[in-house]
DNA sequence: TAGTCCCTTACAGGTATCTGTAAGGGATTC
DNA sequence: GAATCCCTTACAGATACCTGTAAGGGACTA
């Protein structure tokens, strides 16, 4: 099993159950927790340079600002960060997000190892993942369905791109001379309008506005 | 010091980084934990029918979906449920929610007891909290300053209304006939148009779906 | 080759949004 | 009372959105 593991998750709360459940459940040498990035990251480096490294890092990929500077502000950073300097070093992530298509690049940019998703088994979930990665595997928590990251539910690029422009303050109008300037087809205003046409049916939206705040809220855009 | 305790959080290393800071640092005889707010309630119920009631509910706002059916699917719901069989319950929120429109009304109409704000101190301010409720005092974590609702950022009752209203796809012709209908003043579409636009320069919105993502984006939507 | 299907595009008409002007009313000040 | 300020409202014109129709082209099939 791992002998070193650094734990970096800001709620003071969360931070202190998953260190108490590894502890009891686990037998791990040394269990560092932190509760900001760059604390993380700092600890790690001075490991490693003394030759005693972290083998695993967990951490949370969102990090609520306050009135301390930082260098590293997200997860996704201090993974960047960390790999950096150790690229074998083992990453999972334990994160409330849900939605595949953010939880995807993780896997094939960043190269974590696993994903355990906050809720109510997630403990388990994070136990397992350890003894998983620790097999040279990657976990997902099981709730987690990547795969349906293309399927019938995912928009395509091409219908999140306009809204995400309509989103940003731009007419179909300016969407559509955009297009044309890139050379990306279609690009008639006309076509613009059917495909966010298409899209009220399939989001059980009334009109643009409507659309674009149920997108928000899923986090689509 | 409360004797019985009864925690309601979905996310188990949050639910278990609870527990284990309380029993260390405050004596109370019963810490109960659960992680759907229907079992917490029927936990309060029947411990209440007993004459062995709970004298404090610590109680997460937002609780996730999954296939196990649910009648009280929020901690509003829980908090109305069990004040509604013991009005005298001390009920202090542990949420992620750092919006005071959102968090005012808990203490205006639910009338809760403390607010604690999810971060890298909240083990200590719930602990701080749960001391200050059992002096029949109020808490509010120390970051969160709800004196700014009604600030210069935070917008009106009213302008939010309109804002919702066009998120929700009605018109600002609809949204008129709905305020005729109810005898709010003002009511005509000239004056959302107004309101709206006053807007796009408050928040640096373009337009309608510029502005409505943006406030989507921030939570006030 | 002809027929079919689907996508793209142009265009038109109706509706909604956005902006500006102007008129009226209430509150305050002088 | 008169002047001023602010808010509400009506109205008008320009722009943007939404829907429907129709024409054209590429891909596929018979």
């Amino acid at each position: 099993m791992f002998k070193k593991i650094l734990i970096a998750e800001d709620f003071q709360d969360t931070n202190k159950g998953i260190v108490e459940a590894l502890e009891s459940r686990l037998q791990i040498e040394t269990i560092q927790e932190e509760l900001y990035c760059d604390k993380a990251y700092n600890r790690f480096k001075v490991a490693h340079e003394k030759g005693e490294p972290y083998e695993l890092l967990i951490t949370d990929l969102t990090f609520s600002e306050n009135h301390v500077p930082r260098k590293l502000t997200s997860g996704k950073k201090l993974i960047d960060a960390v790999r950096a300097v150790d690229k074998n070093i083992k990453v999972i992530v334990n994160s409330m997000i849900d939605n595949p298509t953010e939880i995807n690049p993780l896997f094939s940019e960043q190269e974590i190892n696993g994903y355990v998703c906050k809720g109510r088994n997630s403990l388990n979930d994070l136990v397992n993942a350890i003894q998983e990665v620790y097999q040279n595997r990657t976990f997902v928590s099981p709730q987690l369905n990547l795969n349906t990251a293309g399927s019938v539910f995912e928009m395509d690029k091409y219908d999140l791109m306009i809204l995400k422009n309509l989103a940003d303050g731009f007419t179909k109008k300016e969407i559509s001379e955009k297009l044309k300037k890139q050379n990306i087809s279609p690009n008639s205003e006309s076509t613009i309008d059917k495909k966010v046409s298409k899209l009220f049916d399939e989001f059980g939206a009334k009109n643009t506005h409507h659309l674009i705040a149920k997108l928000v809220k899923l986090g689509k855009i």
